[in-house]
DNA sequence: AGCCTGGAACGAACT
DNA sequence: AAAGTTCGTTCCAGG
């Protein structure tokens, strides 16, 4: 089994990934541990962004740069994640994409997935493995799309060499966790299957190791996408099998007793360390995955997963060749693991992507495709550590919009999407609210996730006019700075019963569980989600995945996630993705932890003086809000309390005096941050802010929002949409209101960036990739964040280029790279 | 009897 | 190294 290989895995997390990086290897090996480690809040907060920054490449705040995309990371670096986050890169995602299209895409992958992977390994293994399995969809997938030249069947070997050398135990220190991002691997594996058609290839590989054992079956492909990975990682999936599972847990089991344990289990994070032999109590713990019975008891699993792989293969060793990966790997780790969630992969993704980028040059060179397949490989890799487990050879019957899965190359779920493309865009119409208390698997369901105003969530496809229905589906995200991913702790959970209108169905896609929802033409393509709850899985079993990298505690926040796969004409599908507003699913957060929801001005002359409007939760009399500068490498250059108006301060909302800036001389806008602070530990997530040249015409927010603020400080901040929590840091995670994160975005562009320090060589790909499918997008946007962060709103429209979906990042969070590039 | 929920106890992880 | 704090996870109890 692939279990072999597993062992290798889990060791790379660490050391692999450094090593494959190669170049990575400063970046990262190590660092991931350390750095990464560190506490959830840090890197919600802020620090990450020094720690990060320097240490991943894209720095948590920035998450989104990541991996996705190097697109995105492209622009994402700069950009402040917030808007990256979401989307980005790929944009595309359609499958089809164009090549070129694709390749960006892949970059992007490249980036997320990637390097965290601790791939390599997994790569190997996949080998084995998906080149049965997987092959299949590359093969058919890619020969459609892609060159014959990408593929490489090769792949496999060479790569292997390499990977062997990551292996090393030694790495897996903590690092190794990161390297979890298997999980992220397994979502990444997930949609490279569908995505593109290389994607297959890439998916591949992830999947394969799932795959091939349940299923090659064509229709995993759907479910691949689903499935296959995820089964892997299943740990989750299965019961048993959750990580914990695999960790051996089995032998662990007899740890945990009544609590599981959450004592036991923890870790510190701090070091990276997740002590193995902590470990093994948790995993005793069953359900570490719950997971597992998430997947698991539905339906779905699907055993899919297969499928991937000689073009992951290949696409990996392209990489590996190039080194690009290698060193995206490496480097990212860490900070990826900050990300938690599920997919840890993601994150690891994300951030190699950057690096990659960086490295990528590469990239250009691959395509999109290969990338991918070259992470999922990685992930692949995880889960089949994970996959031995269980599987289930699910089958459920797709959903009525076959469409959507039909595709065997779905893009993997760490990808980065547009919300929209061409005529088509992917809204959230209602937002949930900012608090919804997740459930373990020792308790009852708490119920579905709530929009603020009562009521559900509700989700629309705009643009669409055929009459065939298609499927949404909803998977839990991370809502970290960095690129939107599967999230490792969080799993979507199906709610029925007599309050539930909306049927849905469960797959699972690379540990991942997805939940699909019809979209009905005759519903105006418009799903209302009153059947999604959020399960909680312990952090003990989740960290203790081979994979993963993240670590959970502190890592509470999370966002719906709603993707949807439109059949085009020319055969190929077009991806779109929108990510909600940031949900704490933390009993104690939701009641603690000040929210940032509004402000109602994004940018202010250096003078300040102005009044600005925060809207929330939990805001308390003595409420404090910092305003904070902070260098490149994440330190603050500048900090300063704010003056509130204490008479109209109120639970839900803060009124402040926007502090003057240190420097009144400064000749361009200057990105700073602020947040809320509640006490010593509770602050609210950062905030972007920009502060512009005293006699610098202003710049206008565009307020996506009505919020209406009344105070805009000069001109530009008017807008005040919300931003999104942290532009900087979480940035990515507020898709929602993205308006606001627009608007800080210029000025933060540049310096995050740098901030951001993506690696040079994203920057460059991104360009390439960006430039074509892009360009437009940013230019009108001009604002890459912006538009990235934005749902679908004004950016979006602006971006209205004709490219495909790919092309523009839109969605959300993620800014096309390209904008952020070039700033 | 069972599902939801809100609260809070318990104990490990962090400071 | 010890003490206090913070959090994750499990239990309880009421609706």
């Amino acid at each position: 089994m692939p279990s072999t290989s597993f062992p290798v895995l889990s060791k790379f997390p660490l050391g692999p990934p450094a090593a494959v990086c190669g170049s990575g290897e400063s970046l990262g090996p190590a660092p991931p541990s350390g750095g990464s480690m560190k506490s959830a809040e840090e890197e919600h907060y802020s620090y990450a962004p020094s720690s990060i920054s320097s240490v991943l490449p894209p720095g948590p705040a920035h998450p989104s740069l990541p991996a996705p995309c190097h697109d995105l990371q492209t622009s994402g670096p700069g950009m402040p994640a917030p808007a990256a986050s979401q989307p980005p890169g790929y944009g595309g995602a359609v499958d089809t994409g164009p090549s070129s299209y694709f390749l960006s895409s892949g970059h992007i992958r490249p980036n997320g997935a990637p390097a965290l992977e601790s791939p390599r390994i997994e790569i190997t293994s996949y080998l084995g493995m998906h080149h049965s399995n997987s092959q299949f969809f590359h093969d058919v997938e890619v020969e459609d799309v892609l060159p014959s030249s990408k593929r490489p069947p090769s792949t496999a070997t060479l790569n292997l060499p390499n990977l062997e050398a990551y292996r090393d135990p030694s790495c897996l220190s903590p690092a190794s966790s990161l390297s979890s991002r298997s999980c992220n691997s397994e979502a990444s594996s997930y949609e490279s299957n569908f995505s593109y058609p290389y994607a297959s290839p890439q998916t591949s590989p992830w999947q394969s190791p799932c795959v091939s054992p349940k299923t090659t079956d064509p229709e995993e492909a759907f479910p691949r996408g689903l499935g296959a990975c995820g089964l892997l990682s299943s740990p989750r999936h299965s019961p048993s099998t959750s990580p914990r599972t695999s960790v051996t847990e089995e032998s662990w089991l007899g740890a945990r007793t009544s609590r599981p344990s959450s004592p036991c289990n923890k870790r510190k994070y701090g070091l990276n360390g997740r002590q193995l032999s902590c470990s093994p109590h948790h995993s005793p713990t069953p359900s570490p995955h719950s997971s597992p019975r998430v997947s698991i008891t539905d339906d779905t699993w699907l055993g899919n997963s297969t499928q991937y792989t000689s073009s992951a293969i290949v696409a990996a060793i392209n990489a590996l060749t190039t080194d690009n990966s290698l060193e995206l790997d490496g480097v990212p780790v860490k900070a990826r693991k900050t990300a938690p969630d599920h997919c840890p992969s993601v994150a690891l993704k994300v951030e190699p992507a950057g690096e990659d980028l960086g490295t990528t040059p590469p990239t250009a060179e691959f395509l999109p495709e290969e990338f991918t397949s070259f992470q999922h490989i990685r992930k692949g890799a995880f889960c089949d550590q994970y996959l031995s487990v269980p599987q289930h050879p699910y089958q459920w019957a797709r959903p009525r919009s076959p469409t959507s899965f039909a595709s065997p190359s779905l893009p993997a779920l760490d990808w980065q999407l547009p919300s929209r493309s061409g005529p088509y865009e992917l809204r959230i119409e209602v937002q949930p609210k900012p608090h919804h208390r997740a459930h373990y698997e020792t308790e009852g369901s708490r119920g579905a996730v709530k929009a603020s105003a009562g009521g559900h969530p509700s989700v629309q496809l705009h643009g669409y006019l055929e009459n065939e229905p298609l499927t949404l589906q909803l998977f839990i995200g991370t809502a970290d700075d960095r690129l939107l991913r599967p999230h490792a702790f969080y799993q979507v959970h199906r709610i029925t019963g007599k309050t539930v209108s909306t049927t849905s169905h469960e797959a699972i896609l690379s540990n991942t569980k997805v939940l699909e929802i019809p979209l009905l033409p005759e519903n105006n393509m418009r799903a209302i989600v009153d059947c999604a709850g959020i399960l909680k899985l312990r952090n003990s079993d989740i960290e203790l995945r081979k994979g993963e990298t993240d670590i959970g505690r502190k890592n509470t926040r999370v966002r719906l996630v709603f993707r949807v796969h439109i059949p085009q004409p020319n055969g190929r599908t077009l991806s779109l993705q929108v990510a909600s507003n940031p949900i704490e699913c933390s009993q104690r957060s939701a009641q603690e932890l000040p929210l940032v929801e509004k402000q109602s001005a994004a940018s202010c002359p250096v003078l300040g003086g102005k009044k600005m409007v925060l809207s929330g939760h939990n805001f308390l009399q003595d409420s404090k809000v910092i305003f904070v500068e902070k260098a490149p490498d994440g330190h603050h250059i500048w900090e300063t309390e704010a003056k509130l108006d204490r008479d109209l301060c109120k639970p839900n909302s803060l009124v402040l005096e926007i502090p003057p800036f240190r420097n009144q001389r400064i000749t361009s806008p200057v990105q700073v941050s602020f947040y809320v602070c509640n006490g010593k530990r509770k602050r609210s997530q950062y905030q972007h802010f920009t502060y512009l040249p005293a006699n610098a015409p202003t710049i206008k927010t565009e307020p996506t929002d009505d919020y209406e603020p009344a105070l805009p400080c000069g001109p530009a901040s008017q807008g005040l949409s919300p931003l999104p929590k942290s532009c900087y840091s979480q940035q990515l995670a507020m898709p929602p209101d993205p308006g606001s994160c627009l608007v800080p975005g210029f000025p933060p562009c540049p310096q995050r960036s740098t901030v951001v320090s993506l690696p040079p060589s994203a920057g460059p790909k991104m360009h390439d990739l960006s430039s074509t499918t892009y360009s437009k997008g940013m230019a009108s946007p001009g604002h890459g964040h912006l538009g990235l962060q934005r749902p679908a709103g004004g950016l979006l429209a602006a971006q209205e280029t004709p490219t495909p979906a790919g092309v523009h990042a839109g969605p959300p969070q993620q800014p096309p790279p390209a904008l952020l590039r070039p700033q």
